[in-house]
DNA sequence: CGATCTTTTGAAAGAGGTCAATTGAAGTGG
DNA sequence: CCACTTCAATTGACCTCTTTCAAAAGATCG
């Protein structure tokens, strides 16, 4: 009896809400990916559009020489890889092992008709996506490094809907690469939490954390 | 004789692409903002869409204290506030006197089918609002004063599409909350740009500027 | 169990922010 | 139209937050 299965727990054994994206059923299949492995790259062509059944996805944009600004985390039960053009305008990779259904852009996006029968649907996505980074480009603009840190947490906390322990699938350079900070700096501000109360480590690695105090917390979220 | 016409004579006296976003021709309505005025707060109501007929618009979140990020400059053609749903997520204000035409958020999106007719166009119209704040993410998240400067400039520089000045019409502090900087940085990169010789500023105030050697600008462009 | 990767922490450096002064432009009212 | 005030932009000096560099401890993986 789990609190959440929203996120966990697919009613049907092999789609997903692709279907609905689509409008109708889809031809899905699944895949694997292990940790580390590009899924689609920035400027290539859109062939597929994904859900994640497990596992974590990063997609980035990245600068010619090596900057990395990861625009999104993708966690289970995310649509990804969703373009309304033909070309993905940034890569995507997995960060742990992942499973994915993954289904042809044509069946969902009908060549003939454009994206007419879909448009409404992936209008949806599309502003979601769009309205994650207007809210991200707050944080990177105007928030202080402490205050990125909260909100990041607060974010995971939310989205991976668990109710006592905060497990991160990644680490400190994706998280960095995320708020716009170096490694360095998201390790010190962790640790100011923790000297605060607000949060405590468990287990024997770092990516398992305790939000003791969520009010406190949230006082950064300004 | 201009060399582009594109986006300052539209070509119709009192409508606009507000009815090629319908997908039908639209009642229409003009209207003068004066200078700083608000024209939608953050959270209101999606009543009007709006395209710009003459002047610049600021769109913008702000945090409790008073933090701002401007998160787009709404030049002449451009059109802005549509939503696709019925809360506007930040606020726009005109930055110098602005014309606008106007028409009602109905007329676009029919509230029996949702917004089934015009979806493919609002869908295009969200995709390139979203194309612009990833990129955007990545100048925040990971780009030097300078180079967000001089990414300012050439946006600017394709988007006025002035031959040869480029006359800004947002103040310092503007570029500021748009770039994530201070004035003051935004001053000095500016400084430092025309010591070097790329760029010089022209007649009494500072808004005035030429690009004199936009190769060496665009080098900051990584 | 050794090698590699991840994370933390300290010390020093640096980029950008803050504060302040000055200059210049623009708007206002007599 | 001009004095006056206010607003905008630049520049300098100093400060702070974040980065950089380095070391060490801890975790993970063959």
């Amino acid at each position: 009896m789990l609190v959440s299965r929203r996120r966990n727990a697919p009613q049907r054994p092999s789609s997903s809400e692709l279907d609905a994206l689509a409008g109708h059923p889809v031809f899905c299949s699944e895949f694997k990916y292990r940790r580390g492995v590009q899924i689609f790259g920035e400027g290539e062509a859109v062939e597929y559009f994904f859900q994640i059944k497990s596992g974590t996805v990063r997609s980035y944009k990245m600068l010619a020489d090596g900057r990395r600004q990861i625009m999104a985390f993708h966690l289970p039960g995310d649509i990804f890889g969703v373009e309304s053009g033909a070309l993905h305008r940034f890569a995507a990779e997995a960060i742990v092992e992942t499973n994915v259904w993954l289904t042809a852009r044509q069946n969902v996006v009908d060549e003939k008709h454009g994206l007419a029968v879909a448009a409404n649907r992936i209008l949806k996505l599309v502003t979601s996506n769009l309205q994650h980074a207007e809210i991200h480009t707050l944080l990177l603009g105007r928030k202080t490094s402490i205050e990125r840190v909260a909100a990041f947490l607060i974010e995971m906390d939310l989205r991976l809907s668990s109710p006592d322990v905060l497990r991160l699938p990644m680490k400190r350079r994706d998280i960095a690469d995320y708020l716009g900070l170096r490694l360095e700096t998201v390790s010190r501000s962790l640790s100011e939490l923790r000297d605060r109360g607000i949060l405590t480590f468990i287990g024997q690695c770092q990516r398992e954390i305790i939000l003791l105090d969520r009010k406190k917390l949230a006082e950064f979220n300004c």
